[in-house]
DNA sequence: AACGTTGGCGTCAACGTTGACGTAACCGCT
DNA sequence: AGCGGTTACGTCAACGTTGACGCCAACGTT
């Protein structure tokens, strides 16, 4: 098995030493023109990669960046984490991918994992109430960006999409269309402090001067089985309900099929309002009105932020709020 | 920012030499039980973390892993890149994750860049016609994992879903359904030696003793969006065709979508069979018939015969070829 | 009592790279 | 000629860890 090809190895082919060979791969000046062109060849013909460990290990900086998300069962996150991988190398990081399965201990496992290798930040969609693990990270010296939650630390950054202005705005859009019975099928995964679109679904419901009997806000499971079990116990306890906001697509399209599964068409006996519009939405049938994220911003808001909080480190980063979009389609 | 916590703060205040911390943390034996009890306490407290540059600078395991694929838009790939993720992890692990768009030019960056990091190993779902710069890895010495695709190398292994029997056993549902007229629309990105499901569905024809003009085949980007199209080109040119077998799933609901679009039913005017049973298929209306994967398994083998590589370089590792399974649901 | 063996630890060097610093050669200027 | 400055290198140590080896005390054996 070859040994790897080393500074050592490209310097005596050369015949300079190592010190200078560095200087040229990293083009750090203090070398003439013809050793440039000598090395640079070297370098080509014997394959020289310079080894990250050994260079993260003295400038203390790995050149990777780790992305901490729930998981890939919702569609929504793999498309964000393929926009932030390519930003990321973009700016010549090289991603970790670590999956939470928004379970808090798990998300402090993959942490230290992470800062065992160094990683020169993070990306976290946070797991439940784990704001006080990553301020202590951030606290610790870790450039931490937190996705769709708040806090305040030195090395931390947040960027939200502003789902409750989006909650508040499909609210009205189902009021609009005349429906006066609505309910809304929640995440059981959301602490309250990042329950802001159903702080949207009733601010709106509020504003319309809706005062019957408080607006039904069940919490599930944030799949299509949730969806579908959420939207069962719904139309159960509450036949006259005439309009669903759910939680997320997936749940809105598990709350079609069980409605479906009652006789019940949509939208003509009952609206559903999903959000995130994954790429599944305008597929199904109905197609799906949604609340559309600006994904490729988000990536690039999120990737600034990380870049921002690593080259300087410590500085206040205010939060970003990205507004959402209403994309009606066929379902209300 | 405090500096990071090293062996040496460990062993100056338990009053040892970093050695002996070492041995402890790493359970290398060789220190007495009070000497152990005393340098836990002292890590749980300092909040020691092994530095895994260091620690891979010198043994060479720098313990990650590579994942390199076309990328997300595809939902079958995300379902995998979470199950290897977490078989990596349970393995030791952490992940690098890697998209290449399905361009060899970006799949050479990608390694280069995960070789530099001095991974263990990397899983790749190669980009058109790689095999060569794969190869090449291998030979230096980099553990790789093929996903569906052959090759012959040290350090190399491959793992395939038995994708030409599920092809004909789709086809040969097809026909038994009494339809005539086949058509199939296969993938552009797929370089010869890889079109299996191609490979398939003639077998299939062939074996069934049709022998009316050849049936048609389409490459298209193996998108909804591609899906659409083809199912445009195949109806004008053939009007008769009354089945198609898609490349995978997108594809397959571009196309009833487009056969939808033209006035025609499915699966009573035309009949659709995927592959890959992704999570959306069994949520679109009809229902679609599809090639099932067995996602889970794969990552097993995958992982396995990676961890095989790594832990007993140079071994030969048979091609391991996972069996398929067809799932009949609304659109055939 | 002399001897090998073992357990428990320390010492030293090395992994590949870069930061800090040194130095010789050469330039232009007085 | 002497001096200061610049250019183009080289030297050395350090990053945090582990492999190789060495040492000493305690123990059992003859």
């Amino acid at each position: 098995m070859p040994r790897e090809v080393t500074l050592r190895d490209v310097a005596t082919q050369v015949g300079v030493s190592p010190r200078t060979v560095s200087r040229v791969v990293n083009d750090e000046g203090g070398f003439s023109e013809a050793t440039r062109q000598k090395v640079l060849k070297a370098v080509e013909q014997l394959g020289y990669q310079p080894n990250m460990l050994a260079r993260g290990l003295i400038t203390r900086r790995s050149g990777t960046v780790g992305l901490v998300g729930g998981g890939m069962t919702d569609p929504f996150f793999p498309a964000l984490a393929e926009g932030i991988q390519r930003k990321a190398r973009e700016a010549g990081r090289t991603m970790f991918f670590a999956s939470t399965d928004s379970d808090p201990a798990r998300q402090a496992d993959v942490l230290k994992s992470l800062w065992s290798h160094a990683v020169d930040g993070v990306i976290v969609f946070p797991a439940l109430d784990t704001i006080d693990q990553l301020t202590g990270y951030a606290r610790r010296g870790l450039p931490v960006v937190i996705v769709d939650d708040q806090a305040e630390a030195p090395n931390l950054a947040c960027v939200s999409f502003d789902l409750e202005a989006g909650a508040a705005m499909a609210t009205r859009h189902l009021l609009d269309t005349g429906l006066q019975r609505l309910g809304m099928i929640a995440s059981s995964l959301s602490p309250p402090r990042r329950r802001n679109r159903e702080r949207g679904f009733l601010r709106a419901m509020r504003e319309s001067g809706h005062r019957a009997s408080p607006p039904e806000v069940l919490r599930m499971l944030p799949t299509v089985e949730g969806g579908e079990a959420g939207m069962h116990q719904l139309l159960d306890r509450h036949p006259e309900i005439d309009g669903i906001f759910a939680y997320n697509d997936l749940v809105a399209i598990g709350a079609m099929r069980a409605a479906k599964s009652q006789g019940r068409r949509v939208p003509d006996d009952i609206a559903v309002v999903g959000c995130d519009d994954i790429d599944m939405s305008s597929l199904v049938t109905p197609a799906l009105t949604t609340i559309r994220l600006d994904r490729p911003l988000l990536s690039e808001e999120v990737t600034q932020a990380l870049h921002d909080l690593i080259e300087a480190p410590g500085s206040p980063r205010r939060p970003v709020m990205i507004p959402v979009e209403l994309v009606i389609r066929e379902s209300t």
